[in-house]
Order: structure tokens, then C-alpha cells, then sequence
DNA sequence: ATCAGGATGTTATAACATTGCTTTTAGCGT
DNA sequence: ACGCTAAAAGCAATGTTATAACATCCTGAT
């Protein structure tokens, strides 16, 4: 197990690396790296818990001083989750940054229940069972989704 | 790894004997398996997929033969899930049965992309370091959502 | 200049879920 | 059987999340 990011210590420093990473990758990439992305996945990496794509909405709008609509914002939701910048959570319906686009990894989410602090850690070795399961029944796995809901340790201690 | 149920080939006798074991959970916990919850449950199971919200609502109108609101089917729906007769697929929206509504496990879905087959796998070792990187991270796991989409075998050796 | 493709704008609607309140029903002691 | 209480279900309205369908704008290649 390895700890790949939390959302939690985000520092404005690592905002500002993980946009140059990413507009690196873009046009690595031959992907256009625009304005509304580059503000949406800025808003991800400000916001230290997972957005809904009407929360970012609202935040986008609020530090741009312009109208969002809502397909705008799914729009550039689907290509940062496309382009591996940001990970959908699924049991939220809201969206985290991710903080290494650039290579494949088996991350698990643990999502608390009360502040909403998300941790993405790397289990390969939980990837190299799964795998193993998918490979016993045949079944060819496109996308994993592994998120574990409960109360992150700074919360427990709160108690 | 040990599959413990598939919804592929679910027969009607399956049906009627997990309707049976549900029965039988509720009085043992003295809560009420009424007809709207029962004809739900079997609703799910008849179904060889994943059934959002609206979908069991509309199916149970059409079995029953009376009109329902989006409330009522809720309602059921999470009477299902706190007895554990029944799992929502976060990456889907949707609900299914659950095969063992008994005894605790730890489920991996394997979702069709497809036909929707949704196979339902125990892990018990991915539990395992699951719980590892939990403690690791002082994380108190409540829920776990662990979810594989992809290509079933069936799907797989249609093309 | 024309064209093609990608990105964005606009409007409408589908799909999913909850809140607040009322009425009905089941279980229980009398 | 009767009345009480709490759970369950009915009902209307609304909130939240996501997509479809179509129009426009921009940029770079021919
Ligand atoms: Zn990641
Ligand atoms: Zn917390
Ligand atoms: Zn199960
Ligand atoms: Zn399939």
C-alpha cells in the first residue's frame, strides 16, 4: 500500500504543479489544455473534498465572473476524467483531481463520511487480486472503482 | 475468490428461495417484509440486471397492477439495503439483490458494460488489505463500494 | 476563401433522489 | 373488540445530477 495523495494538505504550490503537469501532458498529448479546463481542474485542486459538477459550477463561476452552464461543466469534466486528471467518485456523484495523470494505478478512496476528505491510495497488490477474480471469470475490466466510505482518522479523534 | 451469486442465470426457484430466506431474516429481526417490499425484492431478482430506481418502479406498476411514487419505491429500496437484502451499484445507480443477506462479505461487482450482467464475487482477501490500509491510515471503513465495469465472457465471445 | 474538426453556447429534458405532510395499517396492551 | 402508538405507505412538490439536440465560434490546413 502507498499513499498517493491526499486531498487534505493540498498547498497552493502543488496546485500550481499539477497544472503545469497537466498542461505539459495536454500538449504531450496533442490535447487542447484550455481555459475552462485548466480553471475547472484548478477549482478541483483548490476545493479539498470531492465537487459536484453543479458545486464546481458554482465555483467556477464564482472566481471567473461568468455564467456556467451545466453541459460546459460536464463537458470539461469528461475531459479531465478522459485525460486521467481527475477521477470521478462514484458513490458521491462528485469529482477529485488526481495527482499523477500521467501513469496508470489501482486507486482506492477513502472517502470520510463527515468532512469529506478523500485520500487516494495505490494498492497494487489489491489490483493483482482483482485481476486474478476478473481473470477466473473471463471478464475484461475496462474501469475499477474502489471507494471505502467511513470517518477519516482526524475525525475520529475529533470524537 | 469465490462467486457467490451471478444474476445471469438466476432461475425462478432461486427467486422463490431468496424470497424465502428474506422472509424468514425479517421475523427473526422483527422487522416487516410487507408486499411492497417482497413484490421489490422479487422485482429485483426476476430482473437480470442492475434496476435503477425508476425502473423497478415502473416494473412493479406493471407486475402489481397499481401506480406508485418515486417515494414508496425509495423507501423500499433502502428497507432493502439496511436489511442487506439488496446492494446499490453506485457506478450504475441501480440496485440488485444480494444472494446472502445473512452474513456479512466482502462483495466485488463485476458490471457488464453490455448485457448489464452483474456478478457479484467474495474476496475475502481483498478484504483483507483493504482493512490493512485501512488501519494503516487510522480510517474507520463504514461502506465498501468496489466495483469493476467491463466486458463479460458472454459479451466477450460474441465478438 | 473555404473547409473541417474541436470547443463552446443554448435550450430543453431525462434520470435520479429527497422533503414535508397526511393517511393508513400493523402490533400491542386494555 | 377497542384505542393507542409507531411504522409504513400515499401524495405533492421540489431538488439534484446528467444528457440530448442543435447552433455557433474559433483555429489551422488546403
Ligand atoms: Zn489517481
Ligand atoms: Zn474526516
Ligand atoms: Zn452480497
Ligand atoms: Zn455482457
Amino acid at each position: 500500500m502507498k499513499p498517493v495523495s491526499s486531498m487534505s494538505p493540498v498547498t497552493h504550490g502543488q496546485t500550481i504543479q499539477a497544472l503545469a503537469v497537466a498542461a505539459r501532458l495536454c500538449v504531450a498529448r496533442g490535447v487542447q489544455f484550455t481555459e475552462l479546463r485548466r480553471r475547472l481542474l484548478e477549482t478541483l485542486w483548490v476545493a479539498h473534498e470531492p465537487l459536484g459538477a453543479y458545486e464546481a459550477l458554482r465555483r467556477l463561476e464564482g472566481s471567473w465572473g461568468r455564467t456556467l452552464k451545466p453541459t460546459t461543466v460536464y463537458r470539461a469534466l469528461d475531459f479531465l476524467l478522459e485525460q486521467g486528471l481527475a477521477v470521478r467518485i462514484e458513490s458521491r456523484n462528485a469529482y477529485v483531481p488526481c495527482a499523477h495523470p500521467d501513469q496508470p494505478h489501482t486507486s482506492v478512496f477513502f472517502v470520510c463520511d463527515q468532512c469529506r476528505v478523500t485520500i487516494e491510495v495505490d494498492d497494487s497488490e489489491v489490483g493483482r487480486l482483482l485481476k486474478c477474480d476478473a481473470t477466473a471469470l473471463g471478464f475484461d475490466v475496462r474501469r475499477r472503482v474502489l471507494e471505502l466510505q467511513g470517518t477519516c482518522a482526524h475525525c475520529l479523534a475529533m470524537r
